[in-house]
DNA sequence: TTCATAGTTCGATGTTAACCGAAGCATCGT
DNA sequence: ACGATGCTTCGGTTAACATCGAACTATGAA
């Protein structure tokens, strides 16, 4: 049954992950997913042997994409249905709360907070999005210089975009992701608002008391 | 989650029984789907929940439909990439498999058994299928009175067709329902081919040795 | 009223499947 | 050759949920 593939939490944030229409590999399935390599080559398979998915062998990567896009209409006509019902509350994944709350993807901040300050830099006029790109405004390189000493200018890399929109797994929308979203997470870090949680392996990112108070006040919720 | 909400079997069954448009009642749903009625209940709730169906109160009766064409309209693109994938393999409910070979299904024969008659007839030109009527051919009448000494003639009914078909849960196809279905099935009964399970309230029906061989004289695996 | 039917709720049971650790290929880089 | 990385397979644990029996509510019939 193809619904029950979709059901799944973790294969419905792999697929979500996918609709973008770019092909993604396991490990970047299973990192956007929560999961462990191996419960994700498990689900892959499950995923491939329904249709939904193919996989594109290149080097020692597999490379994952949905088989078409009627694939990707019924996904969108299940997220309508969803919507309509006012039933879009996140079905998490497995595992703790605390990694939905605030945690690592690649080396820039995810979770629930990770989602909020774009929220909150986009309401701000901080940053201008359209459709795929993100771009920062002139108030928001003010903004970073100030509140947070970052020169925008050091961040320009060849290969890597200075902001980019990165889909959140818990939450099903974006963070920031690119070298300032970097920057901004390892300033955090530098200025003892946040840490990575010690546990090897951790992903979570746990936040101290003064952390939580200076974030909420640049980035508290936003009344837009 | 409303994809694993479709995802389960049972769930599915009930769906697909309100695909024709009708409002069926609960305990009907739960007859299609081969469930108690306790474990309907819960089920239906939770597709009430999910925004997938609606009850309608009548007397002591819970009437529900799907809530809208957009729902039927998803259901069927899930529908149609299983059928892409191959993937239609049947994910039969809970249970005993006997109940899947053959059972009641009111008063007429259902199950696997029952779905290869009505496929066998159809093959033998016995009866003629038009969308969502079934009418009997001449050819059909002489079979039926040679092969079970059914005549039709006696079978008319003000309220009830003499052919109709009946979706079947465990084989998401059809089997014969209507006047004749009853007349068959207790015309098997009468000749000793075929009898109801004696357990209290069970709907599974055992052929005997003879009945087997007969049914498949008649019915056998169609060549089409 | 009393009985029967339709449906729900509750509690207990059982099965399924997601999950991860460990170990096993395969591919790439050196 | 060797180690590192990406991914898979295997085994055992755990949590979720479908399932049913029994008891309860509501509607209709006698």
């Amino acid at each position: 049954m193809v619904a029950s593939l979709v059901g799944d939490p973790a294969r419905s944030n792999m697929l979500t992950a996918l609709m973008t229409g770019r092909a993604l590999t396991a490990s970047e399935l299973a990192h956007q997913a929560g999961i462990t390599p191996q419960t994700a080559s498990s689900h892959l398979s499950k995923l491939e042997a329904g249709g939904l998915i193919e996989p594109e062998k290149q080097g020692r990567h597999r490379y994952y994409r949905l088989t078409g896009p009627d694939v990707a209409h019924v996904l969108e006509g299940l997220a309508g249905l969803a919507e309509r019902a006012g039933h879009t509350r996140v079905r998490t994944g497995p595992k703790e709360p605390a990694l939905r709350r605030a945690r690592i993807c690649y080396d820039h901040l995810a979770g629930d907070l990770g989602v909020q300050m774009l929220d909150s830099m986009r309401s701000q006029r901080l940053v201008r999005q359209t459709k795929q790109s993100i771009e920062l405004t002139g108030e928001g390189k003010r903004f970073m210089a100030e509140a947070l000493q970052i020169d925008i200018e050091t961040l320009a890399h060849p290969r890597r975009p200075v902001c980019k929109a990165c889909l959140d797994w818990s939450e099903r929308r974006h963070h920031l992701a690119g070298t300032l979203g970097a920057a901004v997470m390892s300033r955090f870090t530098e200025l003892n608002w946040a840490a990575r949680d010690p546990a090897p392996g951790s992903r979570v990112v746990n936040f101290t008391r003064t952390g939580e108070k200076q974030f909420a006040a640049l980035f508290g919720h936003a009344q837009d």
